[in-house]
DNA sequence: CAGGTCGAGTTGAATGTTCAAGTCGCCCGG
DNA sequence: CCGGGCGACTTGAACATTCAACTCGACCTG
């Protein structure tokens, strides 16, 4: 990668300050999304896809979501949203109802017990959040981090784009 | 998540505007990686941590790496490098060799076919990196993004900071 | 030098994600 | 009203990752 005698002659290559950057974005993309994951898995047996998903559904205003829905603003595929929804169900968070009358649409709905959860576990999440990421840097920083975080996002998955 | 009747009262809550910065580093963690990983399988066959190893060794001296340093440098469990290197050595891509007179320690060397295989994916790969991140932002932006990265790994990892 | 223990690495089972079908309602053209 | 196609979802198999043993060599310590 950094040999002097690259194959491909046509390609941009990434100057050294760009490289270093980019090192640092990829050990992020590497390190904190395990770390979050351990915490939540730690203290509440969630992962941060079921996490989202029930956050997700607590932020709609009836506590459904038509699975299609969910899966865009939990950002994940309707393979994985089913799958998760499948254990979410088995430990009585969240239910399956058929949306009568449209087509084969299924609401997924966040139940009293899947609310508790819920509120059971935010705060630890919470807390390491600010404490890896929010803590950590100024508002300025954060700012800055958002906005860069913005725009790869736009060009990465625009749909997700709307929901922030 | 948003509810005001929050469970744990002593617990810092994200401000307004916090909350839409993290919101969106989340996003950007649930997609980029993806992104990444199916670029590089597409064209390679390769996944990112895969890849990964394979830059490493390459970026090493003698092309080699004892596999708790790889571990570190790829920023992964020993046991994910283990099945991860098994897999590369079916591909005749790195081999494993005892270090002899060192304890149990285990040398991953990379191959010809190796290095071949890695200067094949590294165009493709880092087109992608291109338009999807260094591209999109000005050099400002990448400069306060990379930063920011280097803080939270900070916090979150200490271990892999030196090697950024 | 016997026994303990620690660091390095491997292995296999359990879990989660992806990928490629497959199912099932609805709608539309004939 | 029938048949094909489409959109929404589910399912199961393949694959990757994690987690908890387990192996093995080196180094103490008595």
């Amino acid at each position: 990668m950094t040999s002097p005698t690259e194959a491909a002659e046509d390609v941009a290559w990434l100057s050294d300050a760009q490289l270093v950057e980019w090192k640092s974005l990829m050990a992020l993309l590497m390190t904190l999304p395990p770390a979050i994951d351990a915490q939540l898995k730690r203290e509440s047996g969630l992962n941060t896809f079921e996490y989202h998903v029930l956050v997700a559904l607590s932020e709609s205003p009836e506590r459904w979501l038509p699975m299609s829905d969910l899966a865009v603003v939990a950002q994940g595929s309707l393979s994985r949203l089913s799958h998760a929804v499948g254990r979410l169900e088995q430990a009585g968070w969240v239910t399956r109802r058929a949306c009568p009358g449209a087509g084969r649409r299924v609401k997924a709905h966040l139940t009293e017990a899947g609310m508790a959860k819920l509120e059971d576990a935010a705060p630890g999440h919470v807390r390491e959040v600010q404490r890896l990421v929010v803590g950590r840097l100024t508002p300025e920083q954060l700012a800055a981090l958002g906005e860069a975080a913005r725009v790869i996002v736009d060009a990465t998955e625009p749909r997700c784009t709307e929901h922030l």
